[in-house]
DNA sequence: TACATTTATGCAAAATAATGCTGTTTTTAT
DNA sequence: ATAAAAACAGCATTATTTTGCATAAATGTA
């Protein structure tokens, strides 16, 4: 066996880092990357990750990281140091596009999250208005999924893993 | 065209409520059910629904809608389980710009109605916040008036006459 | 240690999915 | 209303992904 458990944490890096639309391309950064591996084994490590592969809205695919399916439990590998939910239990998912975040939350959350949010009085959010289980986050012009994840990753460690 | 709304609302059906794992399968079943298309139709559908296979963690595969399911309890629409057009007597009206849309409706009627919205599931929106007789629909980036139409015409049969 | 099991992989073939091109239908603009 | 543009969908073909089979590496067991 090739180091598998380093060859894993690889390809997520390489799938939430970059834009890429096939196994083949993939691949090859990996190969770049020093693994030895063929597109057979890429596929069947996609399988066992539920990585998938969408439409990416623009005419072009992309791969991307699971977010929390149906059967089963997703089980993390490298468990490691992500702090227990200390925080709101309410949080289900977080969708993002142009200038606004959408979060999603169990019914009567909204307001309590947004709270906390507000309370961290990032640079990068203009402001949040709460429903009942949504809350909409204003963010400045320009920013990106990867800033305000971090942001909100503070509240909601999980966060990486509801994104959609 | 051969009522491709009603198609792709059907592909949601079929997805959410059984595990299909492949183009195939569900070309079979979208044909059982009277729809006339071929797998390469059925391609660019899911690749504009967004809609992505992924392992199912049990040796096979299955496709899933973009939206992760709320862990717990996943109801399900059946084509005759949906919200009936019961023409959301509260309606009033529909304003579009940017990434909104803002519906009106009577006193107290906001709520249910964007509940309605909310299950359709629709891949174009990204939430939904309703104040008393207010619902704001934040959109994905670059939803068209026509689009977002489309999918609130599902519970809105009259909403064309009253956009404004 | 020696043997049985399980897990990983490569290879090549099979199965699936994606798309270029083209004729139509539907919209939009004039 | 008519022309021009955009959206759809089929067919055939190409590209990509999955898998059966066989082998090797790791793990477990007596």
């Amino acid at each position: 066996m090739k180091n598998k458990t380093a060859r894993i944490q690889k390809i997520k890096d390489l799938i939430s880092g970059n834009c890429i639309d096939s196994q083949g391309k993939l691949l090859s950064q990996l190969q770049e990357c020093g693994f030895d591996l063929t597109q057979a084994t890429l596929s069947r490590d996609l399988k066992r990750m539920r990585i998938a592969k969408v439409g990416d809205g623009d005419g072009g695919y992309t791969y991307i990281l699971p977010h929390a399916v149906t059967p089963g439990v997703h089980v993390e590998h490298h468990a490691s140091a992500k702090p227990q939910s200390s925080s709101p239990s309410g949080f289900v998912s977080m969708d993002f596009s142009g200038q606004f975040c959408v979060i999603k939350t169990r019914p009567g959350y909204a307001g309590g999250i947004a709270l906390e949010i507000d309370a961290l009085d990032s640079v990068f959010v203009m402001g949040t208005i709460a429903g009942d289980d949504t809350i909409l986050v204003i963010l400045k012009d320009g920013v990106s999924l990867e800033e305000i994840t971090d942001v909100l990753e503070n509240i909601i460690p999980t966060i990486r893993e509801k994104t959609v």
